[in-house]
DNA sequence: ACAGTTTCCCGTAAATGC
DNA sequence: TGCATTTACGGGAAACTG
C-alpha cells in the first residue's frame, strides 16, 4: 500500500552517510478522503532487527514524525518526504562484532515508516520499510557502499534480507556485466561495448569469462584484491568511473577511449597502423589512471610502442585531458621536441576527433607572458620492447544488454529518485 | 590573580569558528592548597555585554564547568583546559542590526570565567574573561576576523572593549609596518625588510610613507578596497602570505622573493643587468599571484622587460616554484625553446639560488615514459614595452623593528599559546 | 538583485578503535 | 602493531536572508 523511496548520495541511493543530510519519501497509494490531513509517518532506523544482528547503532536527529500531504504532481495520493541526519550511538558494549568478518559497508540495515489511522471506527496500521542501507562515515567508504547496493539488488528480489552478506550468493558474468555497462552508461553517460566488457570478463575471471554463465563471487567482486595489486576489482572499476566522471566525461561519451585493453592486445591493435596512431587506456595497475599508447616505426621498420606514466586526477585538474593530447610532446635527445600523438585509433586525425575539446590557452592578462603547462617525456635511446602479445580473447556472448538495462534501470529508478525531487 | 589564555584556530588565537572545536586554558596564578581539588570553573559566553550590543548570539556545545588541575609542568597552580564547540543560536529577531556598518569579523565577542570557593569560612568569587574574540563560520572569513585581532591588540590595551569597531583608532604606518613583518616572520619564518615594507607604505599612503608617523585608518586597512581593484589592503596582502606559506616556504626563507617592487623600480633594478637576470615579484592585480620578471636586450642594446602571467596556488600545486623556475621555456616562432630566466637579482646564478629545491623528476614506472609539466610561454614577435620607470622612493625609516617585534610577540604570546598544548 | 553570511559536504589527513 | 573505521576540518560552492 506504501511504497518507500530512499535517495541518498547524489545518484547513489540507499547508501547513508552519517551526519550528512538525506531524505526519504513515503507515497501512500490508496486514496483514503476520510484521512488525508490526518494521516501521521512515524520513520524509525532499523526498527526491529532480528537480535542476532547488532553492529553499529544509529539514530535519526530530526523529528522522526511527519504529516502526509497531498502530492501536488500525480494522482492525488498521500506523500511526505523526511529530511534528517544520522548519528551514530556509542556501541553498546559487548554486543559489537556478531561476525567479525562483515566489513561495515556489508552491513545492512533499514527505516521503518509507521502510520496509524481510524476510517469508519477501524483502526488500521500501516507499516512498510525501505529496501536495505549502508550506512558510511566517510565518503571514502561510498565506492565499498555502492557495490553492496548493486550486488543486494541484482542478485534478490527479497525486500530486506539484513543478512544478506552473511553469504552472499554469486552472480554470473552475464549477470554482473549487464550491472557494469550500466553503470558506465549511468554515471558517465556511455555504457561498455562487448570488446570492453570482454577484457574486464578476462580480468575478473581468466579466458574462459566468455561464457557469460560463469560466476562471480562476492569476494572476488569486492572484497579480494586482485592478484598483485593492493584493490579489489570494483575498487579500480569505480575508480576509473570516478576519473571519467570528474575528467574525462566528453571525450567518454564520444567514445574515444577504449580504456579496456590489455596491454597485449593494445599491440595487436597498433601494430601495422600509421605511425603515431595511439589509443587511450585506463591503467591496470593504479586507481583512477588513464594512459596513451602510441606506434611509432624504427629506422628498420620495427614497431615500436610507448605510453606515458598514467595521469591521475591531480594532473588532470592541473591540464584537461584533451590539452594533454594536443601538447604532448617527446624530447628526444636535444631534437627538436614533437608531438607523437598523430591518429587516435584506428585512423581518425588527433585534432578531428578532441579539437572541439581543446580549451583555447587563457585569456592573456595585459602586460604579462601567458604560460601554458606543457606535459612533456624525455627519451632516452631506445626503450625495452615488452614481449610479444598473447593471443586475442574469443567473442563474447553478444548481450541482451538493452533489455536487461531497462530492467535494472526500473528496478533502481523504482526504489530511488535522487536528491532532487 | 586568573590568566585566561585561548588558543582556536592553528596560529591565529582569539578567533572561533563555529562548529570546530577550541580550546581554551585558565590558570589560577595563586597557590591556594586548601582548595586544590574543588575548584571548579565555569565558561560563559558573552556573559554579560552591553545591552544595546545584541547581535549575534552563540553557546558553547559541551560541559561548560571542568574542574581545574595541578598543571604539571610549572610552579603547581590550577589549570583548567575546555574544549568545546561553539553553535549559533537563532537571531533573536529584532534585535539585529544595531549599527549595521559592523561586518561579523568586527563583531567582538568574550569568553568569561567563574570560580566560587571558600577558604577558611571566607566565600570568594573569581571570575576573569578572555580578550575580545571574533567569531565566523567559514575559515573565507579567517583574514578579516585576524585583520581584527591584529588592529585590537596592535592600538589598545584595554582588556575588554567590546565596541572597539564601532569607532576605531588609527594607527601609524611605524605601528602597523612593524605588526606586518611580524606577520610573515610568524607565519612564513622571514619578516619584511626595510625595502619591501617601504613599498607596502606607498601602497597603501602613497609617498609620504615613509615618514612613518603617517596614520592607516581601519577602513583603508582592511575594509575599502583598494582603488580599482576588488579586495583590501589586508585581504591582498594575507593572499601573499597565505602563497608564501603554503607553496613558497623555502624560497621565501632563503629570502629569494624581493616580492614588494613596484614595476617601477622593478625596471630600476634590472636595467643594466646581466641578460637574463630576473627577479621574483608579488602579483598586485590579483590575489596570491606571484611572478618573475626578466631583462633581456634588443640587438640595439636597448633592454626589454618580460614578465609571466601570475603563478597562482591552482597552478602552484600542479608544478612547485622552483621547478617553475627551472623548466620555464619561452618559444618564439619555432626557435629551440629556451629558459631566460639566468641570475636572480643582483647576480646569483639560478641553479646556485634553486638548486636545492629542485625536485628530482618522478620515480618512473617501469614501462611508462614519464612526462613532466613544463611551463612555457609563447612569444609572439615584440612585446609592446611598457612606459619609462618614475623616480625610485625616498629612503624609510630605519625599524627599531627588533625591539618592537619583541613586544608585539611577548604579548601575543602570553594571550594565546596555540592548539598544541 | 545582490552581497554578506552561513550551511553543506566532499575529500584529505589525523585520530581512534579493535 | 596494523588495519578498519571514524572524526576533524579546510575549502569551494550553494543556500540562505535580510
Amino acid at each position: 500500500e506504501k511504497q518507500p523511496c530512499m535517495p541518498t548520495h547524489p545518484q547513489k541511493p540507499l547508501i547513508i552517510k552519517t551526519g550528512v543530510q538525506f531524505t526519504t519519501k513515503v507515497r501512500l497509494l490508496v486514496k483514503l478522503p476520510e484521512v488525508d490531513y490526518q494521516l501521521k509517518v512515524k520513520t524509525t532506523f532499523d526498527k526491529d532487527l532480528p537480535p542476532g544482528r547488532v553492529n553499529r547503532q544509529f539514530f535519526i536527529l530530526t523529528n522522526n514524525t511527519k504529516a502526509m500531504d497531498i502530492e501536488d504532481s500525480s494522482n492525488g495520493c498521500l506523500s511526505v518526504e523526511f529530511r534528517h541526519l544520522l548519528k551514530e550511538k556509542k556501541y553498546i558494549s559487548g554486543t559489537k562484532g556478531n561476525e567479525g568478518l562483515l566489513s561495515v559497508t556489508e552491513e545492512l540495515h533499514s527505516l521503518s515508516f509507521e502510520a496509524h489511522f481510524v476510517v469508519q471506527g477501524l483502526a488500521i496500521d500501516l507499516e512498510t520499510c525501505s529496501l536495505p542501507l549502508v550506512v558510511i562515515s566517510n565518503v571514502c567508504q561510498l565506492p565499498g557502499g555502492w557495490a553492496s547496493v548493486m550486488w543486494y539488488n541484482l542478485l534478490t528480489d527479497e525486500p530486506r534480507n539484513l543478512g544478506f552478506f552473511g553469504n552472499p550468493p554469486r552472480a554470473t558474468w552475464s549477470q554482473l556485466s549487464e550491472v557494469l555497462s550500466w553503470q558506465f552508461s549511468t554515471f558517465a553517460g556511455r555504457g561498455l561495448d562487448r570488446e570492453q566488457l570482454t577484457m574486464l570478463g578476462e580480468k575478473l575471471l581468466g579466458q574462459e569469462a566468455s561464457y557469460g554463465d560463469c560466476q562471480v563471487s562476492w569476494p572476488k567482486f569486492s572484497k579480494e584484491n586482485i592478484p598483485g595489486k593492493p584493490f579489489s576489482f570494483w575498487m579500480w572499476l569505480d575508480s576509473i568511473l570516478e576519473l571519467i566522471r570528474k575528467h574525462l566525461l566528453p571525450v567518454w561519451n564520444d567514445n574515444y577511449i577504449m580504456g579496456f585493453v590489455s596491454k597485449e592486445m593494445e599491440r595487436v591493435l597498433l601494430k601495422d597502423r600509421g605511425s603515431g596512431t595511439f589509443l587511450l587506456r585506463f591503467s591496470e595497475s593504479h586507481l583512477g589512471g588513464i594512459t596513451f599508447t602510441w606506434v611509432e616505426y624504427g629506422d628498420n621498420g620495427e614497431a615500436k610502442f610507448n605510453s606515458v606514466e598514467p595521469y591521475t586526477k591531480s594532473r588532470l585538474s592541473a591540464l584537461p585531458f584533451a590539452d594533454i593530447i594536443r601538447d604532448y610532446k617527446v624530447i628526444s635527445d636535444g631534437v627538436v621536441p614533437e608531438n607523437p600523438l598523430k591518429f587516435l585509433y584506428p585512423d581518425i586525425p588527433k585534432d578531428e576527433a578532441f579539437g572541439r575539446l581543446y580549451n583555447s590557452p587563457q585569456n592573456k592578462v595585459a602586460p604579462y607572458l601567458s604560460a601554458s603547462l606543457i606535459p612533456i617525456s624525455e627519451l632516452r635511446s631506445n626503450i625495452d620492447a615488452t614481449p610479444p602479445c598473447q593471443s586475442p580473447e574469443p567473442p563474447m556472448t553478444p548481450g541482451q544488454f538493452h533489455m536487461l538495462s531497462q530492467d535494472l534501470c526500473l528496478d533502481f529508478d523504482t526504489m530511488s529518485p535522487p536528491y532532487s525531487e
